[in-house]
Formats: C-alpha cells, structure tokens, sequence
DNA sequence: AACACGGGGAT
DNA sequence: ATCCCAGTGTT
C-alpha cells in the first residue's frame, strides 16, 4: 500500500479529539493554527477554548483592543502571533469585508501566515493540495526516508517540502496533511518513537538502519545569553505602582513591566541604590529601597537567560504613571512579572 | 543564511 | 542540561 494509504488508515484509528477538528470554518482553523505554532497542543488548547468564547468570530477579533489580545494570551509566548493575528484580523474585516482568504496564495498574504500555516488553512477549509511541513514532517519524512539534509538548512526546508508535496494525497489533502502531523505527534515522536507497533517499520529507512536517534538532522542554534535585570516594584502610601509598556522590539513587546535596569552582572542593593536616586520617577524624592526575592530568578528563554531581581522601592507618593494596584490584574505581562505578582500578592 | 522570538514539557 | 513544540519575520 502507498504511503499516504497507510498513514490516512493510521490517522482514522489513533487520532485525537481536538475542537478545531469539529469545524472547517477557515476563523477557527487560522486560530488554532497561530496558537499551535510552536506551541504544543496542550499547553495551546485552553487558549483555543478562550479566544473562541471572548472573540467567536473574525469581527470580534477585529474590533478588540490590541491591549486585550494581548491580555488573553499571556503566558503562551511569541507574543507577535497575537500582534499580528488581531492586524491580520483588522486586514480581513476592512479589506476583505470579512471574507477569508480562501487560497494559498493569499492566505500567505496575512501577518503571521507563512508557508506552513497556508498550507494547513488551505488544505484543511479549502482541499488544496498544498502540504504542509511542520517539525512533525521533518522527523517522520526524515526518519522514514533516511534523509540527512538538515532540517533548518534552506535546501533542506525545499528538499523536505518538495517531498511532502509528492507524497500527500491528491484526493484527500486535508487528511493526509492532519495525518502526517497526528503521527508524529504521538507516534513517531522524538525520543522512545514507537517504532515496534509501526504501520512503517518495514520500510523505514532510520528504523532498519538503526538511526532512528540520529535523524532528523538539525543545525545546532547559538547559546542564550545572560541578562541581568532588576525590576522596580514602586510602592507608594496611597497604593499606586508603576507598570511601563515594552514599546521597543525585542522580548515582550507590548506587554507591561516594573520599571527595569539592566545591568552587566548581578548587583547588590548598594550598587543599585544610586542609580535608582537617579531614577526619573522619583528623583529627588526619598525612598526605602529592599530585595524581595534573596535567589536570582533566573527565567530561560530561547536566547536568553534573565537573572531576574524584583527590588521593592517603597515612597511617599507616586507623580503621574503610576496605577492602583488593584489594576495591575488588568495588564497583559510576561509570566515572569506575573509570577511575580502573584506571589507578591499586592 | 543566521538570528530573534516564550514558555512548558519530556528525557 | 538539552531538545522539542501544528513557524514567522527580520536582518
């Protein structure tokens, strides 16, 4: 039996029951789509359920505040898939009329829609047989295959993407494409694959070759590197604090922080102290300056490690800026101040 | 081509 | 520690 053959089979018997899988409506699937990005399917799925109760369709999305999107996808990172699917929202709604794109092509001309997404959109609401390539497909079509070209390599990405495309099914795009991707999902995974109860095992070229832990290929990528912050967490007698929008690029933008100062190193409070007296906030002003947390948190990033100090400043009274903190619920923030919040409970 | 972009889970 | 995740955009 052919590939695709197989792997449709496998799909109907093992595939899980996911919500976007009850619907073809090109809003849900582009949704769930951006979330999954990078995102496993367990830690996107209660976003899934959120954003489709708060905003059920495309006019929603496009009318909310970007202030709002953001708030409804703390904690999940990558924090542009919410910036540009609420302009790629607006985009559908003011170009558009609110007709979703409906071909490849011009999916591809949405914010945060690339190859993969518009193959997925495309197949899946409109059978084109586009196919998509996923870290999924590179590790079953790499593995099965036996090929070595590294997945992260340009000729790589044409090599792996041309012989998707061979592969899927004509007829049944869409499938073929949820198939490949459940498979390597659950089955064909990176670590411990289940290869003994393989529908594939005869023909997979890793498995009969014993490199199966060797495959796929991939690029190392540059170390993370450390970052020293230290965050302000003014307080003032008549409960106000200050939280500052991450306007530049970089991490985080346009979520909300305390104060920061970056640093070359860890320093200690009287190192701290004078450039704090500095401080535009409260130049001039006296203040009663002490570390909260005596461990460095240090929160992992992709590229990035932040050895994080929360300095608690506390003042007299705060100028213009400042918020109650009974507000500060109401700011989209990155898991690492709202850890914090939480724990410091205001 | 190389890099930036989050946070969580598995090993 | 290291790798991976239903990748995309920028330089």
């Amino acid at each position: 039996m052919i590939f695709s053959k197989i792997l449709i089979r496998w799909y109907s018997n093992n595939k899980r029951e996911l919500p976007w899988r009850l619907t073809k409506a090109p809003y849900y699937i582009w949704l769930s789509e951006i979330i999954l990005q990078q995102t496993q399917v367990n830690q996107g799925l209660p976003y899934y359920i959120s954003f489709t109760e708060k905003f059920p369709s495309v006019f929603d999305l496009a009318k909310a505040d970007e202030s709002d999107v953001l708030k409804l996808w703390q904690g999940l990172g990558y924090y542009s898939r919410a910036r540009n699917l609420h302009a790629a929202a607006k985009y559908i709604v003011k170009e558009l009329r609110g007709e979703f794109p409906n071909s490849y092509k011009d999916l591809l001309k949405l914010k945060g829609v690339g190859d993969y997404t518009a193959s997925a959109i495309a197949s899946i609401c409109f059978n084109e047989v586009t196919a998509v390539v996923d870290g999924n497909v590179y590790r079953v079509l790499s593995r099965y295959f036996g090929v070595d070209t590294p997945i992260n390599s340009s000729k790589g990405v044409k090599e792996f993407k041309a012989l998707a495309q061979e592969l899927i099914d004509k007829k049944k795009p869409a499938d073929f494409n949820q198939a490949i991707m459940e498979f390597g999902a659950t089955q064909c995974k990176p670590k411990n694959p289940d290869c003994n109860v393989c529908p594939f095992n005869k023909g997979c070229i890793a498995f009969n070759k014993n490199i199966i832990n060797k495959l796929p290929v991939k690029i190392k990528s540059a170390k993370a590197k450390n970052k020293y912050f230290n965050f302000l967490v003014f307080i003032s007698e008549d409960g106000k604090t200050v939280l500052e929008k991450r306007e530049n690029k970089g991490i985080w933008q346009n979520l909300y922080q305390f104060p920061l100062i970056e640093t070359n190193a860890n320093v200690d409070i009287n190192t701290l102290k004078p450039l704090i007296k500095e401080h535009d906030l409260i130049k001039g002003m006296p203040f009663e300056l002490s570390l909260y947390n005596k461990d460095i948190i240090v929160h992992k990033l992709s590229h990035q490690h932040l050895h994080t100090r929360f300095w608690v400043v506390n003042v007299n009274r705060l100028k213009d800026k400042s918020i109650s903190t009974n507000d500060i619920h109401n700011y989209a923030v990155p898991i690492l101040i709202g850890n914090f919040i939480e724990a410091f409970n205001f």
